[in-house]
DNA sequence: ATATAATTTAGATAGTTGGCTAAATATCTA
DNA sequence: TAGATATTTAGCCAACTATCTAAATTATAT
């Protein structure tokens, strides 16, 4: 996990509007392409940069690919924002 | 103040490095730029850049002009980034 | 085995970014 | 006013990003 990379990622609205969403719950990558203006295609993209990024963590069920929260990065990368925040 | 554009500010380590060095003190773009590896105007389009995300300001002081956390603001992304990584 | 559904991968393109050199601007000093 | 110093602006280029369409992959259902 790097600071530039997660930075990176956030940097993209349709990025952080996906994380909104998996704060509330586990999603689908169809579910979550359906918020979206955008090809299915370009959102796996953007799913993918917040996987590279250690975002968001995938995992199969059935034809589905769900989503979710990477908790315990995510929380990491908050103390990282503060402690680079705190003057 | 958009939270896109100061990820995006913050994306670049060089830009953060700048941060982290206003921090400690307010500092002359060519005193700034002595701590890079990186040609002045490069250096100057990444402070550009900071200023854009309203991060730092900058003020003339006979030749030199001297930039320095915007500190308002960095603390109202402070609050924004926590919010967010809020669960 | 075939068709359908969900998702990703591949390949193309337009726009953005980060670096450079050269030129311009602003200030100070003699 | 001329020369030196500090910084920015302009213009260029290579690398990266976000989007698209079309094709490939994986799983389910008939």
């Amino acid at each position: 996990m790097t600071l530039s990379k997660t930075m990176q990622a956030l940097s993209d609205p349709t990025r952080r509007k996906i994380l909104e969403m998996l704060k509330k719950k586990d999603m689908a990558a169809g579910e979550i392409g359906r918020n979206f203006n955008m090809t299915l295609p370009s959102l796996s993209h953007h799913l993918n940069t917040l996987k590279q990024a250690d975002l968001v963590i995938s995992e199969r069920s059935g034809q589905e690919i769900i989503y979710s929260l990477n908790l315990s990065v995510f929380e990491e990368v908050a103390k990282n924002l503060i402690k680079f925040f705190k003057k």
